[in-house]
Formats: C-alpha cells, sequence, structure tokens
DNA sequence: CAAGAATCCTGTCAGC
DNA sequence: TGCTGACAGGATTCTT
C-alpha cells in the first residue's frame, strides 16, 4: 500500500486523533513484525501524552512527551486502523493498539509483516539507523534538477532503479516512480546518469507534481480510516500507466499511433511505461 | 564499491 | 468449487 503519498495521509490521520491525548492503554499482540519490538514498548507508550507527528521518506515518527519517538514502517501490506474504543476486539493482524484517554483506539494492521516499529529519542531522530542513509524529502524546495542530477552521477543502473532506491530520493515507490517516469517522458530503461539537463528538469517537476496530487487525493478520504477495515481511497483513478498494461496511453496522439502501454520487469519489480512516448 | 538476487510474510486473483 | 502458482505498494541482507 504505502509509498510517500500514503504515508503522508496516514500520518496526517494519525496527527488529527492522537496529536495531544494520552495513550492509557496499549496491547501487543505479538513479540515482532519484521523485527523485535524494542524492549519497553509498552511501558513506554502506557501514560505517554503525545506531542507531534513528523514523516520523513516513509517514516512515520510519533513524538511522547518522555523525550522518545516511535519510528513506525508500514511495510508493504500496512495500515492503521482508527475506530471508536468500544468492544475493543482486534481485528485479524492488528499487531499493535493504542487505546486513548479520550476513548479511541488506534491499531497497526499488516498481514504480510514486513511493517516495523522501533523507538527512537526525539532529538536524534535523523540519526536512527533506517533514517540516517536516506536522500533528500522529493518535496523539499532542495529537491531541484541540480540535486537529481548529482545523485545520478555516475551510475548506470537504469533510471528506475535509481529512484527506487531511498538512497537517492526517500519515499518514492513502484507506483510513483512509474507515474513520474511517464509524466516526464522519460524511459524507465535509461541509464540513470544519462537522466540529465532537460530530463532532469522535467523529472523534478513531474515526481512533485504526482506526489503532490496524490496527497491531495489521499487527504480527501482521510475519514475512511475511520472505519474498521477501511481501505484507504487511493490515488490509484488518477494513474496513468500503473496496472494498465495494453492499454492506449493518455497522451500519445494516437490512438493509430500508440503502442499501448507496456509491462517490464526491473529489478524483479513491475514496471509500466509508453515505450514511444517515453525516451 | 555497485548492482542484482534472495529474503521476510500473507492475501488475492487468474487459470485450470 | 478447489487447487496451484504468480504476484503484490518495501527494504534489508547476502552474493557476485
Amino acid at each position: 500500500m504505502p509509498e510517500l503519498p500514503e504515508v503522508e495521509t496516514v500520518m496526517r490521520g494519525l496527527r488529527a486523533r492522537l496529536e495531544g491525548r494520552v495513550i492509557a492503554r496499549v496491547r501487543l499482540g505479538r513479540p515482532d513484525l519484521r523485527w523485535p519490538f524494542p524492549p519497553g514498548l509498552g511501558q513506554m507508550l502506557t501514560g505517554a501524552r503525545v506531542t507531534g507527528f513528523r514523516r520523513r521518506a516513509k517514516y512515520i515518527l510519533m513524538r511522547l512527551d518522555r523525550g522518545e519517538s516511535v519510528l513506525l514502517h508500514l511495510g508493504m501490506s500496512g495500515r492503521m486502523l482508527i475506530a471508536p474504543d468500544d468492544e475493543g476486539v482486534p481485528v485479524l493482524h492488528e499487531h499493535l493498539s493504542l487505546h486513548t484517554d479520550d476513548g479511541w483506539r488506534v491499531g497497526f494492521v499488516d498481514p504480510r509483516r514486513f511493517g516495523s516499529v522501533d523507538l527512537v529519542a526525539t532529538d536524534a531522530e535523523d540519526s536512527h539507523r533506517l533514517l540516517a542513509g536516506l536522500g533528500p524529502e522529493p518535496l523539499d524546495d532542495m529537491f531541484d534538477a541540480a540535486v537529481l542530477s548529482e545523485m545520478l552521477r555516475g551510475k548506470r543502473t537504469p533510471i528506475k532503479a535509481a529512484l527506487l532506491d531511498q538512497r537517492n530520493v526517500a519515499g518514492l515507490g513502484n507506483i510513483y516512480v512509474c507515474e513520474a517516469l511517464f509524466r516526464a517522458r522519460v524511459s524507465p530503461q535509461r541509464g540513470a546518469d544519462s537522466v540529465a539537463g532537460a530530463r532532469a528538469a522535467r523529472l523534478v517537476p513531474a515526481i512533485k507534481m504526482v506526489l503532490t496530487e496524490a496527497i491531495a487525493a489521499g487527504g480527501s478520504s482521510l475519514r475512511d480510516y475511520v472505519q474498521p477495515g477501511g481501505e484507504l481511497g487511493y490515488f490509484q483513478h488518477a494513474w496513468q500507466v500503473y496496472g494498465r498494461e495494453g492499454e492506449l496511453c493518455a497522451t500519445c496522439p494516437g490512438p493509430p499511433r500508440c503502442v499501448g502501454i507496456h509491462r517490464i520487469v526491473q529489478s524483479a519489480r513491475s514496471t509500466f511505461y509508453c515505450p514511444r512516448l517515453q525516451r
């Protein structure tokens, strides 16, 4: 599920429900997700007041009034359940539940368990091993064509793989890389170091725009998070290439000349693109 | 070192 | 309908 826009949407939903609240009770459904829960997680959370939230790449940081932050990653299948704390029966794969002082339950649901939870000192969040090596935030003003070109210099891996590498840019995933490359008319197979000049100048705003639009779409369906089992209202209606193999692309001055959207496999992930438009 | 493969899990869906 | 295999929005760790 979660790439940057989805994580941003989830983070805003958590902020709206949890900021300023005290966590009255914690339930740990199992001792680990991808990694073991940190020692003392339950104790650290119980009785703590939530002071704020922050997103970094695909990570959510929930700050407590105890100088510690909870670091969350949703992995492939993670989502947050936000529901009135009535009967309190955990749903399937609800591995961590927070019960607030004002009668709400916030659950971390993750069937595949690729997600993770850790604790980090609030004043040293960015030095956590999972955050330390991340590249720039794509929506940050400092992320521009010059920064991107510098990141890609000398890299002979395909641009698709380079954009998925969180050390280069932080927060992009398979879907939005496909969409951004389509919008920028850059072939996913092009060598990363050949994406410079006009191509980098197109790619940066394409990345920013697709992420911004997706966040706006996610934000409009935040209410979905209040429903147990509710799914995030996705940006999927706006996908122009992802999952659209065989369809004519929206941009070719076709249909006669559009060869259709192709699917290829790059580093074991599906890539969708228009071979005629993207060069 | 950079780049590719294997790996952790469960759910879903297409095809037989 | 029931079974099987492919595949899924991620990212670390292990090999080449």
